[in-house]
RNA sequence: GCCGGAGUGGUGGAAUUGGUAGACGCGCUGGACUCAAAAUCCAGUGUUCCUUUGGAACGUGUGGGUUCAAGUCCCACCUCCGGCACCA
């Protein structure tokens, strides 16, 4: 015989799992530690071997915080609405809820192979009444904040889909699912007013310990710029229109305005003669799909005939519309300074209207639209001063004047709530006839779902739900009246958004959370997911956490205090892994080939966690082959502790080697740097199995730092050392310093640089009789001999440095 | 175009304060054990060159620079990956 985890490993999972060895108790004077996992949709398809890279590494997290002393919180649940099962249900009729929780077994049945330490009992699904009774309540404290509402408004309909999408779900104006084209549709729609939180969003990143480019891409995707909003007078008219700038500095140089096509006023400035010509364009824009208005930046417009007053100039300037102007962003107007904007320079070109430079570009600037600084020309009182100075003075004066006033923008957007689907949160509320609302309260809740006898879109916009004629149309129990409910349901993000607060308390039949057990767990200490979630996931989740910190409901501003991104664990070929490509690995099979415990080990020692790395199978062979080693470390031909494990005193080497190991792994363990924590694992092991007796007092505490990492083999290996009781809770092995220096080091000598020789010295050598030394070697005299000996550099303990001429 | 990240042997990757580049694993080569194979163990393995024990030169995407010393710092560039993209 010798390791096998195919019966090692179910049987310390049964163990686990009937001693709730991780149940995480909500008390105690033990410090905490919340180490979550992003949630997975629970797919059909099951786990392939990129989930559990994820996983494996919280997993060692976990686990090593145990023996650490820390009362560990490390859950498990499921995001489970979405759209594959509710596909699945217009397929083949299926409920939804049914796939769902098929899918559900098969995915805990492979996490529980794979021996993670999830504290079972807090086991969450999103789609589950109990869960999302609550989704629903803190969605009426979001109603009872004005931070929902319901806005007629130009938004992401995707007809493929049948729904409309949020503006975090389109890329290059086709949707993240599947692809399909998005186009523009005017619909009535719910909106979270996410814009309301944009500065603390942006200001709160910087506390947090997320990957930098995280931060970037929520800053880049929140899109804060300072600026002016300025009131440009329309020639013969009362109105006026407000534009917004970030170049207060450059108007002297504001040559014509744009509107976008479908700002409110373009009928209302558009002359009798433009007429035609403008609603041709705003119809031809309207059905540009927003790829098609991406893919061709060709500006195109209009003029719409009427003119505005530049305020800094009195000058009447031109007022035209075009698409480049977004009626999203700003106030969906502005005034073009072709001189500094390339955008505004390409489309005077194109259409001849006046360029003037109002800063001066350097003298060998041959570019047409100069952005960069300089000082300012043709500019009235703002002459001579650079960008930053003008842009002050003119801010100033338009506050002065009443012409304008300072004002922050962001590139950020509502988010758009509501979805046409059946598969999902309904909104839990009821509207009258007379147009108002009125939220359900607590104790009405949940609003169960109802049953359909069709899962597909009713095909007028309006989801499935709008066929259920006896569910939407109803008598208001509370004030009699008539009322119908909505037909839209929650977008899938809005489960997630609160989850980690529910795995806190997950049984709580009274309320969303215990505010006691909140204080005790939160905030989450390692967070660990994709990057695919970094704008939409995390920015929402941060959103209805701040919402519910204002509501005195949580105690951190921020969810998530440290968080991590997984790499794609990439094909054999380095490819993406999909079934189209045929690269798919199934953890089934890997785990009845090798065990479970080379498998997390592999997709650890793969790589640095956060990066991409192609699978290899010759690779988890290598470590299943480590594996095996330390069995044979352990165990003689019966599988019995083998007679060479002794109670001697190591010797000097294996125990430096023994508490350079547990310094490397502790270490490189908090750091999440587990590849090269196995990589010395994999070290002492070797050297280790050279010795023919192997002292007990060397190979005990070398079993517990495995422990994370292969979980399963090491409870084996300390049950034959004499154990009787799991090693879960048992104290990580301390490193003693005195072990880790060493007192004789080899230090080599350079000559101009060039390693020529080495030298065994003492650690606390004196320099002069290292330099001495080295300069008396002859493998050193031979470069040295006849030339001159400029200086002798010594770095202690690791080289000497001699220069030569 | 803008903002990030990366580029090291045949290969996945080490080297986290500038100090022996290539730890550990895979692959490959040779050997031991075996009737044989598998498994296991041992040795070797950056490239080129020299007559060997042993040396030498070159070598971390490219070209410069700083330094006694550069994968690591600075400047310019190339390639790949991710994100944003007419955001005023």
């Amino acid at each position: 015989m010798a390791y096998d985890p195919s019966i090692i490993e179910p049987r310390w999972q049964r163990y686990w799992d009937e001693h709730k060895t991780f149940a995480a108790s909500d008390d105690g004077d033990k410090p905490k530690y919340y180490v979550l996992d992003m949630f997975p949709y629970p797919s059909g398809n099951g786990l392939h071997v990129g989930h559990p890279e994820g996983y494996t590494a919280t997993d060692i997290m976990a686990r090593y915080k145990r023996m650490t002393g820390h009362n560990v919180l490390h859950p498990m649940g499921w995001d489970s609405f979405g759209l594959p099962a509710e596909n699945h249900a217009i397929k083949t009729g299926t409920h939804p809820r049914e796939t769902t929780l098929k899918n559900i077994a098969n995915f805990k049945r492979q996490l529980q192979m794979l021996g993670f330490s999830f504290d079972w009992d807090r086991e969450v699904a999103t789609s589950e009444p109990d869960y999302y009774r609550w989704t629903q309540w803190i969605f009426t404290l979001l109603y009872q904040q004005g931070l929902a509402y319901e806005g007629e408004m130009a938004v992401n309909w995707c007809p493929a889909l049948g729904t409309v999408l949020a503006n975090e779900e389109v890329k290059d104006g086709l949707s993240e699912v599947g692809g399909h084209p998005v186009v523009r549709k005017p619909m009535k729609q719910w909106m979270l007013r996410i814009t309301a939180y944009a500065e603390r969003l942006l200001e709160d990143l910087d506390e947090l310990d997320w990957p930098e480019y995280i931060k970037d891409l929520q800053r880049n995707w929140i899109g804060r710029s300072e600026g002016a909003e300025v009131d440009f007078p329309v020639q013969g008219s009362e109105c006026k229109l407000r534009i917004f700038t970030t170049r207060p500095d450059t108007m002297f140089g504001a040559t014509y305005m744009v509107l976008s096509p479908e700002h409110p006023w373009v009928e209302e400035l558009t002359t009798a003669e433009q007429s035609e010509a403008v609603k041709a364009y705003q119809a031809e824009a309207a059905a540009k799909s927003d790829r098609d208005r991406q893919i061709s930046k060709e500006k195109t417009g209009v003029f719409t005939g009427s003119y505005a007053l530049n305020p800094a100039t009195d000058q009447a300037i031109p007022i035209w519309i075009a698409d480049y102007v977004m009626m999203g962003y700003g106030t969906g107007a502005i005034m073009a300074v072709p001189g500094q904007d390339e955008r505004d320079w390409e489309f005077a070109e194109k259409f001849d209207l006046p360029i003037l430079r109002t800063v001066q570009p350097p003298a060998d600037f041959d570019g047409q639209a100069y952005t960069g600084d300089g000082p300012a020309i043709n500019s009235g009182f703002l002459d001579g001063l650079h960008v930053a100075e003008a842009k002050e003075k003119m801010t100033a004066w338009l506050e002065e004047k009443g012409l304008g006033t300072r004002k922050i923008n962001y590139k950020l957007r509502d988010w758009l709530f509501s979805r046409q689907r059946y598969w999902g949160e309904p909104f839990p509320l009821l509207k009258f006839d007379d147009g108002s609302i009125r939220v359900m309260e607590p104790d009405e809740l949940p609003l169960l779902l109802p049953e359909v006898d069709k899962y597909e879109p009713a095909g007028t916009g309006e989801g499935p739900l709008a066929t259920v004629t006896e569910w939407v149309e109803v008598t208001d129990p509370v004030t009699g009246r008539k009322a119908r409910r909505e037909t839209n349901t929650m977008p899938q993000w809005a489960g997630s958004c609160w989850y980690y607060l529910r795995f806190i308390d997950p049984r709580n039949s009274e309320r969303a959370w215990d505010p006691e057990k909140e204080k005790y767990w939160m905030p989450v200490d390692l967070y660990l997911g994709g990057t695919e979630h970094a704008v939409l996931h995390l920015l929402y989740a941060r959103f209805w956490h701040k919402v519910l910190f204002d509501l005195g409901l949580v105690s951190t501003k921020e969810p998530f205090k440290k968080l991590r991104n997984q790499g794609m664990i990439l094909g054999e070929n380095g490819e993406k892994m999909s079934k189209s490509r045929g690269n798919v690995v199934n953890p089934d099979d890997v785990i009845a080939q090798q065990g479970a415990d080379a498998l997390r080990l592999y997709l650890m020692f793969l790589g640095p966690l956060e990066r991409d790395k192609p699978w290899n199978t010759k690779g988890i062979e290598g470590v299943r082959r480590f594996l095996e080693r330390t069995w044979r470390l352990y165990c003689d031909e019966e599988d019995n502790l083998s007679p060479q494990v002794q109670d001697v005193e190591p010797d000097q080497e294996l125990l430096r080697l023994l508490h350079k190991t547990i310094h490397a792994v502790t270490t490189m363990t908090e750091d999440l740097r587990f590849n090269t924590a196995i990589s010395q694992m994999m070290v002492f092991v070797n050297e280790a199995t050279s010795r023919q007796v192997r002292p007990r007092t060397v190979l005990e505490p070398f079993v517990l730092l495995l422990a994370p990492y292969a979980p399963h083999l090491a409870e084996e290996l300390w049950g034959k050392l004499g154990h009787g009781e799991t090693l879960t809770y048992e104290p990580w092995p301390q490193y003693d310093e005195q072990y880790l220096v060493e007192d004789t080091v080899t230090v080599v000598v350079q000559v101009n640089g060039k390693v020529r020789d080495q030298l065994e010295v003492a650690v606390d050598a004196d320099p002069e009789q290292v330099k001495a030394a080295a300069l008396a070697s002859t493998k050193i005299r031979k470069w040295t001999d006849g030339k001159h000996i400029v200086k002798t550099i010594y770095v202690p303990g690791k080289l000497v440095s001699v220069v030569v001429k």
